[in-house]
Order: structure tokens, then C-alpha cells, then sequence
DNA sequence: GCCACCGGTGGC
DNA sequence: GCCACCGGTGGC
């Protein structure tokens, strides 16, 4: 297998906003409802899944009580313990189940029957955002029966939402209990990397803070996303370079420093220790695997001239991205001949030189496209194959 | 009227 | 076949 060891890599995923599925909404992709995740990071093999999947009902039910909560995501279609994790040769479609309507009636079952089963087991978490994709990944806690999150699996400019009898709730829980946990942990990060994030909003235009969670959190009414923003998870919201030595990958903190890595990795291929105290015997920030969608940038683009930014955009139909320049009054330049055009127009852009504009766009990593995207035939990615995960050939790279 | 988004195509 | 480019348009 070919080892990327010149290229780096960005993830679509949402930047700066994030909807919310409302009750009634209907998922974009049905069978990225949210499902609880019965599988953490530490556990090592099928067998051990399925002895944990053994001592919970799995009847594709929504079992959740009124009082059950989750950080974000949707209720799958294959029910709380997601799709099978048995390995296929290709995705198994999800079951056309309409989610149910919750009625008081069935509300009371689900409390009835979920009584003795909230003893024995964690609530219903899930790990992931409403798009079906990872924020974190959590460890069973078998003491108290309840899940710890262990690790913040990106770096992602969000706070943790929960979810509890009354909707939405921001850094509020029924189960106080669990969430202070989380505070002492890991929310805090979170909260640190919100923070960083509002810092680098404001130098480099690079992510935008969510005002729509920050809104939320203060009970105020939300303003609907204008028209102009661009659609949010089709937008890269996180960085990522191979290293060089161990191909591990590795986030980049901003679109800055990681341009800046791109401009230079021919001639300086990019190595953990490039990162601040990080050195190849340092687990990998993230594996390649298809909890989000990859795309690979070519190697070499020049950084974007001072006072512009490049913004790239996924299609809906995952068949390709497009690349924009945005000058600092927000314009979008679709074209290098509308850059030139627009530096003539603007003779104080005259220093940005016309090479430096590329929209060269990265290519759509099938593979770790949705299932139901448009694009034909997405390779499977199984879920246990770790060097499958982590090693992918650069499609730039002969 | 604007613009995000997409489809089509010419040049390579 | 790929992709840089841009015209068209639907939705706001």
C-alpha cells in the first residue's frame, strides 16, 4: 500500500453552524439517524461487541425514556445500536423504518421498560454530531454503569449539546451526575477549543464561533442561517498532514499554519514533531476511515495571498468540491480570471500575485463518502481494520 | 436582484 | 478522462 507522505488531507464537516434535527425533520440520509454508540475505542475485538451488544435488548426499538438524553446526533434507522458491525463486502442498506411519532402512550413504555435497564447500562450516547460523524469517543464505565468520554477525537469548534426531556439544552442534563463528570473531563477542552477557535475567527477569518449554540445557550431566539452562508457539513472544518515517518495524521490547527504546511511538504514533508510536543510515539489524532468524508489536497498550492481567503465546498452530490476566494470584503472569485479582473479593479490587491490563486480543488475521497451519496460504489471501510483506517494512498502520488 | 449551487464544456 | 472555468437558474 502507498503511504501519503507528501499530502495533506482535509475533513468536510460543518464550520462555524450547526443544525440541529428538529423532531419532525426528516434526516438528509435516513440511515444516519442518531443510534447510540455501543462501541468505545477501547474495545479490542467482535466477539467482545457482541457480548456487549448481548446484554442489551436489540430490537430496533427507540427505547428512550423521557428523561434519556444524548449529545447531538439522530435516532438511526437501524435502531439505538447503529448498523451491523459484522463485516460485509459491501454497506448494508438501512431499514426503511419510519421514525415513530412519540406518543404519550409509547413515552410511558419506554420509561416502564427502561427502568431496570438504566440500573445495568449507560444512557443512550451517542459520539456522534447529527451528521452520523464522530465528535468524541467516550469509554464504558462499568461501576456505575455509565459512560465517561475519554478523549476528544478532534479538534472541532463546538460546544456539546444535550438533549433532554424539554429539547435542546446547552451544557444542561437531567442526569447532573454524568454531565459534571464530563465537565471535570473533557467538556472543558471542548470549551478551550471553542475558545481558541473565536481567537482564530478573528485573526484569520478561519473558523467562525457558533453564534447559533451561543444564542441558545443565552435562551435567545436564534436567527435563521442567511442565505449567502454556505450550506454547513459540506465545508472543511478540520485540517489534518500525514506524517512523514510514522503516517500517522495529524490535525492542523488552523487553515493558516496548515496552507502553510501544504505550500512547503514537497520539499518539506510534514513529521509529527512538527506539531508542538507531539512526537510519532504519540497515538494519531485521527485515523482515515469513513466517519467523515476525506478529502485530499494536491501538495504544493501556494498559501492564499494576505487578505483573502480560500474557501472550498463540497457538492451535495459528493462528486466534487469547488474553490472560491473570498476577498476581505466577501466577494467570491470562482475563477483566476475573475481574480484578475478584480485585482485590476482594485489596485490595492496589485501585491497578491495572480499565481497564487489556485483552484485546484482536492479529490473526494469515495470511500469515506456517505453510502447513500450520489457517487457510485463506496468502498467499504470495515471497522476493526486499524492499518485500513490510518494508511491511505495519496491519489496524487503515483 | 443577488448569489449559492450546479451542469456543461473546451482544452488539455 | 480530467478539470478549470463559467453560464444558468432557483430560491431567497
Amino acid at each position: 500500500m502507498v503511504i501519503t507522505t507528501s499530502s495533506s488531507t482535509i475533513l468536510i464537516g460543518e464550520e462555524g453552524v450547526e443544525i440541529r434535527p428538529s423532531e419532525e425533520s426528516t434526516p438528509t440520509h435516513s440511515h444516519r439517524r442518531r443510534w447510540s454508540t455501543p462501541i468505545e475505542s477501547g474495545v479490542e475485538s467482535l466477539d467482545e461487541r457482541l457480548t456487549f451488544r448481548s446484554l442489551t435488548d436489540h430490537e430496533g426499538t427507540d427505547h428512550r425514556g423521557a428523561d434519556d438524553f444524548y449529545l447531538g446526533g439522530e435516532i438511526s434507522a437501524w435502531g439505538p445500536f447503529g448498523p451491523p458491525l459484522l463485516k460485509e463486502s459491501r454497506p448494508i442498506a438501512p431499514p426503511q423504518m419510519p421514525l415513530p411519532k412519540r406518543t404519550e402512550a409509547v413515552v410511558e413504555l419506554r420509561r416502564e421498560r427502561s427502568v431496570t435497564r438504566k440500573r445495568d447500562l449507560p444512557p443512550y450516547l451517542t459520539t456522534l454530531d447529527c451528521n452520523g460523524r464522530p465528535r468524541f469517543h467516550h469509554r464504558r464505565v462499568r461501576s456505575e454503569g455509565r459512560l465517561e468520554i475519554a478523549s476528544v477525537a478532534v479538534s472541532i469548534p463546538e460546544i456539546v449539546s444535550v438533549r433532554g426531556r424539554e429539547g435542546l439544552r446547552i451544557g444542561t442534563c437531567p442526569q447532573e451526575g454524568f454531565f459534571e463528570r464530563v465537565r471535570e473531563r473533557d467538556f472543558l477542552v471542548l470549551g478551550k477549543e471553542k475558545e481558541n477557535n473565536k481567537k482564530e475567527a478573528e485573526d484569520f477569518s478561519l473558523i467562525l464561533p457558533n453564534k447559533q449554540m451561543e444564542e441558545e445557550e443565552l435562551g435567545n431566539a436564534v436567527t435563521p442561517r442567511a442565505k449567502k452562508d454556505v450550506a454547513p457539513g459540506r465545508v472543511v472544518d478540520t485540517y489534518a498532514a500525514q506524517c512523514d515517518t510514522c503516517h500517522k495524521w495529524r490535525v492542523i490547527d488552523s487553515q493558516e499554519e496548515y496552507e502553510d504546511i501544504r505550500s512547503r511538504v514537497l520539499e518539506d514533508p510534514f513529521t509529527c514533531d512538527k506539531k508542538k510536543q507531539v512526537s510519532c510515539e504519540d497515538p494519531a489524532d485521527l485515523d482515515y476511515d469513513s466517519s467523515r468524508t476525506w478529502v485530499i489536497d494536491k501538495p504544493g498550492i501556494p498559501k492564499t495571498p494576505k487578505g483573502f481567503k480560500r474557501s472550498l465546498v463540497l457538492r451535495k452530490d459528493y462528486s466534487k468540491m469547488d474553490t472560491y476566494y473570498i476577498t476581505p470584503a466577501g466577494k467570491k472569485l470562482r475563477s483566476r480570471n475573475e481574480v484578475a479582473s478584480f485585482i485590476e479593479t482594485n489596485p490595492e490587491f496589485k501585491d497578491a500575485p495572480l499565481r497564487d490563486f489556485t483552484f485546484t480543488v482536492p479529490k473526494v475521497m469515495e470511500d469515506t463518502c456517505p453510502p447513500d451519496a450520489k457517487l457510485a460504489s463506496p468502498a467499504v471501510t470495515t471497522t476493526d481494520d486499524v492499518s485500513e483506517k490510518s494508511f491511505k494512498p495519496n491519489p496524487f502520488k503515483g
